[in-house]
DNA sequence: TTCTGTTATATTGTTCACAATCTAATAGTG
DNA sequence: CACTATTAGATTGTGAACAATATAACAGAA
């Protein structure tokens, strides 16, 4: 028999990741009319607060490396939604920017966060408990619900 | 200024993202050391538990779809883990099975779980609250928890 | 100023992750 | 039995994600 602390079911960290994925697939409906990544989305959310940023911010607050980030980078920027500037003060560093069209784009993202609750938000909620049985609960209520919206309009969308 | 539900200080679903990643981060040094990516950590874990399984069972116990899993079995054959054959009764489906080696590897990942955990404990906990209030901070302590802990041991591991 | 070390970003190579498509085998229907 | 539909996996193509490396620009010390 297994060991226990090896068994799938027994992983705090197998929810994570599984919620994780659970969580984009609830994004990519609604971002694939906007032409975006998750990543993508999230990069254009650090501009739309911040107007401008260099690479190395927009790395630091996304928690990316420059190998996730440069090839990022061009693709928006190649999508003309931001542009690239190496600065005259210090020619090493690029600050990003956004295009009109990038500014533009956040008035079609904003209903986005409540379409997510919607897919988060369970019917019901209970008592309280302790520190990790809770959060497994709630990770594991979490995805379950993320799974059943999914399913439901999956199946509201193929009729 | 930006709409606030769309900075990324609210967004509940970049703190699973963020948090994701940290995760693996904290996986990686310990799964290098077996050769391993969590991926195909898992998808071990899968069989240490049930000794065999089709690519079908694999894909829906670990929620991933067969674009990602059969190359990823492809690798884990070719590192002499893993044995695939078709099933006589069914010639569509493949019964992955473990090879000794990859039996053997088990024995090499049973620390790995509480090494995992020892990064994801915190040293104090408090009061309850109300329920995405708390998820949240859950998740915010877990996510910060984990960057401590690779700070301290990358330091650590430098000198 | 020149040399050395550091910093900012880009590139390369491997693996995930998934949509879309393909192939082969099985099942179901007339 | 023949035909069609379904199922199981594999493949292709795109975009993350990250380690390792490369490149260029800046900074500091001799």
């Amino acid at each position: 028999m297994a060991h226990p602390q090896l068994m799938l079911s027994n992983q705090l960290c197998f929810r994570f990741y599984a919620l994780e994925r659970e969580l984009m697939a609830a994004y990519r409906p609604l971002l694939d009319e906007l032409g975006l990544t998750y990543a993508q989305y999230i990069t254009l959310m650090y501009l739309w607060e911040h107007e401008k940023g260099t690479v190395g911010e927009l790395c630091s607050a996304l928690s990316l490396d420059t190998g996730t980030m440069s090839p990022l980078l061009k693709r928006l920027e190649a999508a003309n939604l931001i542009e690239r500037h190496r600065l005259a003060t210090d020619e090493r560093t690029v600050e990003v920017s956004l295009t009109h069209k990038g500014r533009e784009l956040e008035l079609k993202a904003l209903t986005i966060p409540s379409h997510i609750a919607s897919c988060l938000l369970s019917s019901e909620q209970d008592e309280q408990s302790r520190k990790y049985a809770e959060l497994r609960r709630m990770l594991d209520e979490t995805l379950s619900q993320l799974k059943q919206t999914r399913k439901e309009r999956d199946e509201a969308g193929r009729k």
